[in-house]
DNA sequence: ACCATATATTGAACGTTGTTCATAATTCAG
DNA sequence: CTGAATTATGAACAACGTTCAATATATGGT
């Protein structure tokens, strides 16, 4: 048996080192700088090699990004003080602008991109996680959302939590997007960026809660 | 000096074929979809032509979606009662996500897409508009908000017009791009699309608005 | 009408890219 | 040692954006 064993271990061995050599260029260059010649190269393998690991370009990048945003999701904050759910979304809201920002072209790929209709198939890993709060991020979102509409904070317009919990998510991937693409632009006075990030964290939760009477 | 003239509204015309066969092509199949080849081939010219009229592809295809949103920007909603800026502003909003989600191509190359460095320099043209409200619609959205803060609609916090407008803005693009790249993904449980772009309205707008006490 | 000049167009060629696949090398079990 | 199975090779393919010397065309002056 522990030969079969060393043949995986050495599989999955050189399947890491394809994608940390990929992940190398991926983070300076782009989806576009990564080459499959360039990750031949510096692996010392011929380019067709990396066919038996990866079906595709695509599916080699879509692999490293998942594994780093499996990382992100499992840091995202979940130790806030349970009787204060606001204080728990602002959280991670904050955390998640701060993951888009530092990894730019893994976010990029994952929430920028419209995927390949080949890549929306299932597959058991996703669906293993999916819905589990301690490594779906969304799940998680939605749980303390739903929290804050248990604690009866939302207006009462606010009842799903899955209507909150995607709109909270655009507003901070608007925020995060907008900068990844358009933040160099010189054509634009960006407010500083901590003070918009600050600002949409603060408009979404003033907005959801209920306390006002609303415009007019 | 009618020679001249002519030779210079052929030129022109041959541009314009370019551009629409382009956008033929872009608005189905997306920027890897247009292919000079393919261009040169349908307007039966050779493929190096084009490089007389554009200096790239990239260029060809962002004079394309210049053209468009400027139309586009022409059309925003500017006839709303003075003394209710809000439903301005709300108009705006949904005016915006409306022209995103019906040219989502073109919305993903202006708005989703890094540019080159090369493009980020300024050009006479996008000068001249800018800053005027009836050209720039970023102008207009800053111009209206300008309006709800002297009518001292919103928060005391948000007494500068560039940082709500940045903020909507921010708002209504994550609407829009989320929709766009993930809107297909069957993994993701959506509301309702006109539900989700209501509810990031009203939040955007209860969340600028006076009168409420907020979280906590 | 002719020529010289300026402009526009051509299409072959270059360098890259992702991807495929018959061939070769390697490894393992019996 | 041998046959089968796995893995790696690298040449080849098609397609792409782009360049550029050669060519064709149109123009204005004589």
């Amino acid at each position: 048996m522990s030969v079969a064993d060393r043949r995986a271990r050495e599989r999955e061995e050189l399947r890491q080192k394809i994608l940390d050599t990929a992940r190398e260029l991926f983070v300076v260059h782009g989806y576009e700088g990564v080459t499959l010649r360039k990750i031949a190269l510096a692996i010392e393998y011929a380019p067709g090699t990396i066919y038996s690991y990866f079906k595709d370009k695509d599916e080699l990048l879509r692999a490293l990004c998942t594994a780093d945003f499996e990382s992100f999701e499992r840091s995202f904050p979940r130790s806030f003080e349970p009787s204060r759910p606001l204080d728990g979304l602002r959280a991670i809201g904050t955390a998640y602008i701060r993951f888009a920002l530092e990894h730019p072209n893994q976010y990029r790929l994952m929430f920028m991109t419209p995927k390949p209709q080949a890549l929306k198939e299932l597959d058991e890993q996703a669906l293993a996680k999916k819905g589990d709060p301690a490594r779906d991020g969304y799940a998680l979102l939605k749980q303390v959302v739903q929290l804050a509409i248990d604690a009866k904070l939302l207006r009462a317009r606010f009842n799903n939590a899955e209507l909150v919990a995607q709109t909270l998510w655009a507003g901070v991937h608007g925020m995060a997007s907008l900068e990844i693409a358009m933040g160099g632009d010189p054509w634009l006075q960006w407010t500083p960026r901590d003070e918009r990030i600050n600002a949409m964290l603060d408009t979404l939760m003033w907005g959801f809660v209920a306390g006002g009477t609303g415009p007019q």
